[in-house]
DNA sequence: TTACATTTGCATCAATGTTGCATTTGAAAA
DNA sequence: TTTTCAAATGCAACATTGATGCAAATGTAA
């Protein structure tokens, strides 16, 4: 689905600003940072602007943010938009990339008497296999 | 273990903002957040002096801050000091409290070929036992 | 092409992270 | 107890970021 596509969707305008931030986050690898969005997006846009774009894409949860830490924050495709099941995210200590690990699904937990569940986050921060090759430090 | 007996065994200075800040955390009954440390503390501490006593007692891994998403950060003692298994924590949508749940524990995850966890975080969000009771929304 | 609600860019303000530096304080040595 | 010095504090200062109001520009539907 192309990013227009995705915002005819949600019944926003198709603006430029949001086009292009939903086409980085969808070329991109990883999940990837507000700063690196900035910097990869065409033309430039007022940093208000940008703020309040991505706010919106927040809200209609086309854009799905990954809390590492409050240092870390990276952005990704909703679930909803990539159709992905819920799952687990690994963050490289060395690399700081944050990858989506599609085969460590999450399970409801079971919890203590009258707690109930609606959403469950997993942040799994290691080496990845990337740079456990690479150099000894 | 005493706050000032906490600091001696990391050999950091017995100062009072420091000692003030384990003594809060210490009483709390739920992970708390920066500013009700603040208003918790005794004695009128400049801005600095806290954002760096608290930087110092994260550094020592005397307490541990619980990232719910970059607008919720609450902090509680680290495992270390008290003795705690690593444990999920659960976020109340409606009182906006962190608990740990000691009961959940965290399963190592079975990653990829060659990636190496080292720490995992695990975040639940839903309704408390608590909040459950009290009124529709 | 027109018309209007939405979005943008800019100014502005608040909150927060961070650093340098002179003064004060904790704790170890005398 | 007093002395001594590294470490911590308070203050000024600056950067970054979140947020809002408003006039001008823009997207979209009529």
């Amino acid at each position: 689905m192309k990013p227009y596509e995705i915002l005819a969707k949600h019944n926003l305008k198709r603006t430029s600003c949001r086009e292009g931030i939903i086409a980085v986050i969808m070329a991109a690898q990883h999940a990837i940072s507000e700063n690196e969005i900035r910097e990869q997006l065409e033309g430039n846009y007022d940093r208000t602007t940008f703020y309040r774009s991505f706010k919106t894409l927040e809200e209609h949860k086309i854009i799905h943010k990954i809390v590492v830490d409050n240092q870390v924050i990276k952005y990704a495709l909703d679930n909803s938009v990539t159709l992905k099941n819920e799952h687990a995210h690994f963050y490289c200590f060395k690399c700081n990339s944050v990858q989506c690990l599609e085969s460590v699904h999450i399970e409801k937990p079971l919890l203590p008497d009258g707690y109930v569940c609606t959403e469950t986050e997993m942040v799994i921060k290691g080496i990845c296999n990337f740079c456990k090759e690479s150099g000894s430090k």
